[in-house]
DNA sequence: AATAGTTTTGCAAATGTTTTCATTTTTCAA
DNA sequence: TTGAAAAATGAAAACATTTGCAAAACTATT
């Protein structure tokens, strides 16, 4: 492996192991074509050269580009950190090389996402939620090009997706507040603009709270940031006042997470003098002490089964 | 915006424009080059066939392929999270898309990842630590391609890098441990292979000790991997022999956050009966109750600043 | 040793762009 | 209106591969 003047492309390796490029080419595509001592020179003629494939020459021959393009709203939430490395993980095991990016919940940042993957050639897309830019749904449409969504389950999708029923997650979670006893409810969500799962949440939460006759005040509904010390300031700020709920509500593990150290920070203990629900499941909240109540979603098994099933989409097609 | 019949490359659209392949390319690349009646028309034959550039063939023309390849062990845990999303963030900002694989702290398999991304001809690279196969580094300089190492720093690094003195923040670490007159410590780390970050981190708290003559038992060295339930039951069932250390010093804080959640499963005070502390803060530390102590190593920061580095170490070569 | 049948290999065209250089068109002053 | 200069466009080569087809090199059979 010699350094060498800026070059090694298929024919540099061909003319040092005496074969045509077309050989060369063979070796790496249809290596059972070649008799093996043709295969070791060029092989030897590589490792010399320190050749590497070019992927993109190979792309414009309408090959496969090998990659597939994952955009989410964001990494660095525990919960999505989970799916994301579940997902690039069963990807990887076909072959194919992850495309990240991230968009923050703005839809027409995910649209541009979503054509710059296109211009990269990717096999295929991913994308988080059922809800995104109609231009969006209609390029892949257009482009044919396979696409799957992750997290939100729904009868009606224009795309194929894995995920949870994330009305029925919502109702759950009331339902068990309300089997508690509990009516003196509060509800913790984050902003539903751009972000169907949360959304679907709350509407799933206040429709059971609607059939139990529970009103919600307007004060006890709190929208606070994916954060858990924003979480915990608000909760803090909600459970402060005169008088206060018997139970939160929250639309995912991060801001119940905060819910808990707020109680916790302010002597009010839970769950004897507060219940806490949180909604997704992100690794550790069993673990905290107070364990958190949950509805559990299967973050893992989602994005594995939402890779295994995109990657064979694409072998099949 | 039409179905075509699976086509629409260049010559299309200079055909639908009456105009040349040449004039089309330059009103991608050059636009300030055509009068803007042409570009107008061009427009419009790209918006009709729905035209989507091919990144791959202009890559092939040595262009740069806008690609960045990051590298890490894993993308799971709220930490690395964290630094990958700055980074891609602050990448991104100078319209590169990133390129994301994990290899479970195996070096070997970075070596691996290295190469694929190298076939895909990304512009740059970057890796977690400064741990890696002689091969990668090789690789890495053969290729001379712009290369970061993230999250370790060190004087003699072979490649750039951006991140905290493990070593340091180890010691800084243990000093605060002995400072507030600790003298039965336990360390809880995970498994230094492959992980530089944990083994100077390791060593640096060991060499603090040593000097300050405080001997630690093997049975208060624990090793766990990074999982709050993992380590929330090891240091369990330390703590709930005799004698038992009187301060945990964690490698990092999602250990630490176990740690903690492990002395309250049993109770046993935080911080009055024993003092936890970690290193590495990830989002949430300090919201904990008790609020988590911490060395705290400025994750999105570091992330943002190795993004524009990487950048401009392309963008400038 | 010649022939037929296989297996290997090479040639050349194709892929979708960019870019250099040459040509055409436009602009503007005389 | 013409001509020179400037601006806009086009033709063709280049980039690194893959692949269909044809040629060459082996094997096996007689």
């Amino acid at each position: 492996m010699v350094k060498q003047k800026h070059k090694a492309d298929i024919i540099a390796v061909a003319n040092a192991a005496g074969v045509s490029p077309s050989t060369v080419s063979r070796s790496f595509n249809h290596p059972e074509l070649l008799r093996p001592q043709t295969r070791r020179k060029i092989e030897r003629a590589v490792q010399r050269l320190g050749y590497i494939r070019n992927r993109a020459a190979q792309t414009i021959h309408g090959r496969r580009s090998g990659t597939v393009g994952l955009i989410v709203p964001t990494i660095d939430h525990a919960i999505f950190a989970e799916v994301i490395q579940a997902f690039s993980e069963s990807v990887e095991e076909e072959g194919f090389t992850i495309l990240i990016a991230s968009h923050h919940y703005d839809l027409d940042r995910e649209y541009a996402l979503l054509r710059k993957f296109l211009e990269h050639r990717v096999d295929g897309i991913a994308l988080i939620g059922l809800e995104h830019a109609e231009a969006s749904y209609q390029l892949i449409e257009q482009q044919e090009i396979p696409a799957i969504a992750i997290w939100n389950y729904g009868e009606d999708s224009r795309i194929s997706c894995v995920g949870a029923r994330n009305f029925a997650a919502g109702r759950l979670a009331a339902d068990h507040l309300l089997g508690l006893g509990h009516d003196r409810i509060a509800l913790v969500f984050p902003g539903t603009l751009g972000n169907d799962r949360a959304r679907e949440r709350l509407q799933g939460a206040e429709d059971a709270l609607r059939r139990a006759a529970v009103a919600v005040p307007g004060e006890w509904r709190l929208e606070v940031p994916y954060s858990i010390s924003q979480a915990k300031e608000a909760c803090r700020a909600l459970l402060v006042e005169r008088p206060r709920p018997d139970a939160l509500l929250c639309g995912n593990d991060i801001i119940a997470q905060g819910a808990v150290f707020a109680a916790q920070s302010i002597g009010v203990t839970v769950p004897d003098e507060l219940s806490v629900i949180g909604i997704g499941d992100f690794k550790g909240s069993e673990e905290m002490e107070p364990g958190l109540t949950t509805i559990r979603i299967p973050a893992r098994r989602i994005g594995k089964i939402a890779g295994a099933r995109i990657a064979r989409s694409i072998t099949e097609r």
